[in-house]
RNA sequence: GGCGGCGUGGCCGAGCGGUUAGGCAGGGGCCUGCAAAGCCCCGUACUCCGGUUCGAAUCCGGACGCCGCCUCCA
């Protein structure tokens, strides 16, 4: 049984999923309006290993995430540049797909766009203003919160604690300044589509709604998304599933955020790191190893000593993977526990990472006793016992795998005249002439390769 | 003001009443022609003050500090 925290109920709880066997989940993705920064490279990270984790447990996952295709601020970028609207949104959105494609986060099972939703969000909007339970302005239509009883579960607090706690609301059109815009008309030169309402763009909480619900039915599994959308933006999609009387998600969870200099990196604070420029100057597995290093609810700090901490983690883990010829796991596959065979010790490691993953995703324990079955692998080796060895770094690669982080032997490519120094020094080596061994690995060194003498003959790679 | 989270050894980071978590960095040793990789050993930590208990980082009360949500945000 997995056990998973679920927001709604302040507390982890059993997964209880709607059709034993399959998870559906939603995954609240980004608008395309800028570069992916750190923030979004986590979230994904943090749910892309759940998912990953689900299917190695033998559950079959349906897996949605979306792209805001339709904003504000994709509006005020294009404005500003004096683009079109779709132009931001094509050049973010590759933009982001090249980002995901390098951190081995896996492509959904379906990425809808706002865009293509809109029909279905003008019909959910005028079922709610047939109904009262949402009311025109003169800039669009609000959903009136107050039309659902328990509006605030999520933020755990009642509605008027919330409204207390609310800011000065410019728009005195609106009955309370918790209501959110279902609607918003079209100023001149924005882009529009038509409704009976006045032509204009969705809210930003109606198209998960109307999404989640189409893709995943009602009464799906899991929601998820980062702890700033726990309120409002979770908050409002629920109301409109209730108002709609349509059964939502079973269970909610939230992922920490990312930190610096013990900030929330924020768009409104400015101090965002786009991820693309981290990708750029850094091996993406180390982030990926680096949030599975804390918990998923966890805030983290992404700087250069935490990435490069993670880094030298890294070496370790690749440095089994060479000793032991690993082959190269991750990325697009995924990885089925049944699929492989676990015995003595590789079920007895098998079995805490289970117990500890399948209790609300602790991969920093996890990784924890990854990391101490990787010295008893090489302790194993050191001592002559081959095949224990073998078995037990074959699973580590394994629930490493599983956890979408490949561990890499290097298969780096070796010009003709590196070869031709190896292949000299292990002359020189053989014949015990020492001098010349030192200086065709001060030739290789100088070629920007480590050298490491083992056991078959001299063996370079990159650091 | 309301609600929530956090404070662990140089750094990162598990922990849910009694166990050496783990990693990185550092020190010592083994292995190696010398290295690299690897192995072994070492640092004995829980913000503070009370309390409960045979026993608390872990439970209770209080204090201090930090962060977040209540506004767009992953």
């Amino acid at each position: 049984m997995i056990r998973l925290y679920d927001t709604a109920r302040g507390e982890v709880r059993d997964l209880v999923l709607r059709s034993p066997g399959r998870v559906s989940m939603y995954v609240c993705g980004p608008t395309v309006d800028n570069l992916p920064h750190l923030g979004h490279g986590r979230f994904t990270l943090v749910w892309d290993v759940a998912r990953r984790w689900f299917t190695f447990q033998g559950l079959r996952v349906h897996y949605v995430s979306n792209i805001t295709d339709i904003d504000d601020k994709i509006i005020a970028r294009a404005q500003a540049e004096s683009r079109d609207e779709g132009d931001v949104v094509k050049q973010y959105e590759g933009e982001w797909w090249d980002a995901m494609g390098r951190l081995g986060v896996a492509e959904p099972d379906d990425a809808p766009h706002a865009t293509d939703y809109i029909a279905q969000m003008v019909e959910l909007i005028e079922s709610f203003l047939e109904r009262d339970v949402a009311y025109r302005t003169s800039d669009g239509v609000y959903f009136d919160v107050s039309s659902v009883p328990d509006y605030g579960l999520l933020a755990g607090q009642p509605l008027e604690s919330l409204r207390a706690g609310a800011r000065v609301e410019a728009n005195d059109e609106k009955r309370s300044p918790l209501d959110f815009a279902l609607w918003k008309n079209a100023k001149p030169d924005e882009p529009r589509w038509p409704a009976p309402f006045g032509d204009g763009r969705p809210g930003w909480h109606t198209e998960c709604v109307v999404m989640s619900l189409d893709l995943l039915g009602e009464d799906f599994d899991l929601h998820c998304g980062g702890f700033d959308l726990k309120f409002p933006h979770h908050e409002n999609e629920r109301a409109q599933a209730v108002a709609a009387h349509k059964a939502f998600a079973r269970h909610w969870d939230h992922n920490g955020w990312v930190m610096v200099g013990g900030e929330k990196m924020s768009k409104s604070l400015g101090n965002f790191t786009s991820l693309t420029e981290l990708l750029e100057h850094t091996d993406p597995r180390a982030y990926r190893l680096l949030v599975l290093r804390s918990h998923y609810r966890s805030p983290i700090e992404v700087t250069r000593d935490t990435i490069a901490d993670a880094e030298r983690a890294l070496a370790r883990l690749d440095a089994l993977a060479r000793r032991f010829e690993l082959p190269v796991l991750g990325g697009d596959r995924f990885e089925l526990a049944s699929a492989h065979g676990w015995e003595e010790e590789s079920l007895e490691l098998y079995e805490r990472v289970v117990s500890l993953m399948n209790d609300d995703l602790n991969t920093p324990a996890a990784v924890g006793e990854l990391f101490e079955a990787v010295s008893v692998a090489n302790a194993a080796a050191d001592d002559g016992q081959k095949v224990a060895a073998r078995r037990l770094a074959q699973s580590i690669n394994v629930l490493f795998g599983a956890m979408g982080l490949a561990l890499l032997a290097g298969n780096q490519v070796v010009d003709a005249d590196s070869d031709r120094l190896v292949q000299e020094r292990d002359v020189a080596r053989a014949a015990r002439d020492w001098s010349e061994a030192d200086r065709l690995r001060q030739a290789l060194v100088e070629r920007g390769w480590i050298v490491e003498d083992g056991a078959s003959g001299t063996v370079i790679r990159r650091p």
